[in-house]
DNA sequence: TAGTTTTATGTGTGATCACGCATCACAGAT
DNA sequence: ATCTGTGATGCGTGATCACACATAAAACTA
């Protein structure tokens, strides 16, 4: 009898580092946050050794830091460095939409514009959490047609380290779904560039796409991290 | 009294991945070796945890691969992987060239034509090590000039993925250091650009720089690693 | 002899513990 | 009132062990 599905195989510090990650990614965490193992591994229900091992490589892959205190904390905001973060992601990812645009299927374009519509939906209903997603789709199922699998996941680890910040923002900033309009008719340009074949312009409007949303954002996430420790210290999740 | 110097105050399982990271980027495992926990612990004198944190911590850098098998083997070489690592490598080093022409000082290029002249000795003298520490120096003081830390630890990652083929290609050709010379000639092209301002000719000879040298080796890599079934396509951009 | 089962060895994983360092509160000294 | 030594507490680090799984050699069956 074939009736069993396959069981899950993956190891205990695989499962705490995806939960981990996914926390992360969602902004739940504050930035500067300690997190202890044992407080973590008790609130998940394991042992340490599964904590610790998904926290190395959490800090590896810089989405935690690692203090002198040899502490490990969320990575605490810094302009300076999400304005480079920013950059780097401006031309990396315009690098992966040209590389994209050399492997576009009709396929591709169909499902492009169905992510963009959905976008449009999720900006008409105030669905913040949908926009959110359906912004992250759109992106990563160009990047995925670049058919590079070890830039695609250089890209994903740059969001990592950028996403929650901006996510953070748009829950805070009333009306971010305006901003989102525009960003649907940026990816409209995209998806006209890239089934036109023109690589150059479908990379500049990811890059402007981009670059846009984070000066839009940016000074909103600098305000709400600089911690005047009076005011009351924003919570995230 | 300041007489006294600080002392070494990092872990254990740090300078294992110091150790480890130094190895494999000199090339001295044969892609494909397995490494197991108590074999590395035993031959650094260590027990198993810090080693099984800087194996982690490597595969987390993509340096070390997990197997399906659960054990941690040096990446394999695949020519596929090191095209797409090349073309990355072109765009992203030529990116933090861009940014650092902008960035130019009187003590960068006299620093620069230093390390060439550096390098255009240890061609003369057939020296390869001198050699690839020279080139590796040249290039990363020119990231490093771009002061952008971030993009500065991606190009490392791509070096430390790239890195270990390119020098054992260079170790096993026989009159690699002609190669070499042509790449000073293009080295000394990018300070004169740098020179100039013109951020967009230095990048290019930077892209010109690791293209046409992966070109050179890539099919030499493949033939030493390559299971015989393999008559591999030499084309590399 | 070929194919299959069994056994043995080695390895990663996760749990647990001892140790040392960092941090903070408090008491005593200046 | 400020500074400094002391103790308590919490945490990361590293060592050690039990267990389960993988691999391959050995033994067995047909």
């Amino acid at each position: 009898m074939d009736k069993l599905s396959p069981v899950d195989l993956s190891t205990l510090h695989e499962r705490v580092y995806s939960r981990l990650r996914e926390a992360i990614s969602q902004g739940d965490f504050v930035p500067g946050e300690v997190l202890t193992i044992r407080t973590v591994a008790a609130s998940l229900g394991t042992s340490s050794m599964p904590v610790r091992e998904a926290l190395r490589r959490l800090v590896a892959e810089k989405a935690l830091v690692q203090q002198a205190n040899r502490s490990i904390a969320v990575a605490p905001f810094n302009l300076v460095m999400f304005g480079e973060l920013i950059r780097i992601r401006m031309a990396i990812e315009s690098m992966a939409t040209r590389y994209a645009a050399q492997k576009v299927t009709p396929a591709l374009i169909s499902r492009l514009t169905e992510v963009n519509e959905r976008m449009k939906a999720a900006v008409h209903d105030k669905d913040v959490e949908a926009l959110l997603d359906s912004n992250k789709t759109f992106h990563f199922t160009i990047y995925a047609a670049a058919e590079m699998p070890q830039l695609f996941e250089i890209i994903q680890g740059l969001w990592l380290r950028t996403g929650p910040y901006l996510r953070a923002a748009y829950r805070s900033v009333p009306g971010a779904e305006r901003h989102f309009l525009d960003g649907t008719r940026v990816h409209a340009r995209v998806i006209q560039a890239l089934e036109a074949g023109n690589a150059q312009r479908a990379g500049a409007n990811i890059a402007l796409d981009i670059g846009f949303t984070a000066r839009r954002f940016g000074p909103k996430i600098a305000q709400m991290y600089s911690a005047p420790e009076d005011a009351a210290q924003p919570t995230v999740a």
